[in-house]
DNA sequence: GAGTATTTGTACGTATGTATC
DNA sequence: GGATACATACGTACAAATACT
């Protein structure tokens, strides 16, 4: 049957925690860079398993809010600086999330989109979602192609 | 010291049984709305934990490849048909994940990242990555706008 | 450089909740 | 209602990379 659901439900536990370690991000209490506390912390912070604390921290790794390596504490990352691109005219932009096997062969971070840009020709480049922004021009025409840094 | 990591790893189990069942994916395996195989029968198959398979599963899921909801198998994500959208003049593109937060009031799923879109004029239009291709037109100017779709 | 402690990663197990079929 | 399937949450143990002394 189809019962639609109205319910409304108490966000899960580790959602609430991943919700509340983002507010902190946001607000800065852990720069960029700096590191986040350590697993076993944040257990003791909201007595919860180690379970949830992980699947907490994970979900803002999926946001790519937070990077984490082995042996080092999970740290804020950095935005990093992003370059304009240009998109040609007639060109089509499309967006995606990588392949595992990609983040690993090209060293893409969890969190970050590829963005594909396929020329008239249909030559496509690709580029790190975070670290660009696509610019279409206001002059001239020409393929996608760097030209400049900003903040 | 900088002690470059030369060693080659052996992947993580979970990480062999996402590969292998993207490959089963890309190959359709399972067609695309048809139901993946149910968790406990990955455990079987691959002698492994329910924990084990299911973050072969997150991994698909994170890639936007699969959806699962609760009590209903897991399915391969049937691909969205994609709308042209145009984009105007000076106006600025870029891409991220959405935060949970997000996904939720906005029902997006997992694995689709979002696309912003700012006009001269400092408007956001936002889209839903899967669902959208973005084009830069060879005539005509204009604000961001949906036009035509396309298969 | 060596040794140790810390921290995250991987993998297992169990129990219960909840939506779907 | 019952069976199935995924979601949440607890626990344990060990591995591997890093950080510190």
């Amino acid at each position: 049957m189809s019962r639609v659901n109205v319910q409304r439900h108490v966000p899960a536990v580790y959602h609430q925690i991943a919700d509340f370690l983002r507010a902190e991000i946001v607000r800065g209490t852990y720069p960029a860079g700096q590191p986040m506390p350590s697993e076993r912390e944040l257990c003791e912070r909201y007595t919860v398993s180690l379970t949830t604390v992980r699947r907490a921290v994970n979900i803002l790794r999926e946001e790519g809010l937070v990077t984490s390596r082995r042996g080092a504490p999970s740290t804020v990352r950095e935005r990093p600086i992003r370059s304009t691109v240009v998109m040609g005219r007639g060109s089509k932009l499309t967006c995606r999330m990588p392949t595992t096997t990609e983040r690993f062969a090209m060293n893409i971070e969890r969190g970050v989109p590829l963005v594909e840009v396929r020329d008239k020709s249909g030559r496509v480049e690709v580029f790190l979602a975070d670290r660009v922004e696509i610019l279409n021009p206001e002059g001239l025409a020409g393929a996608a192609t760097r030209i400049m840094d900003v903040a």
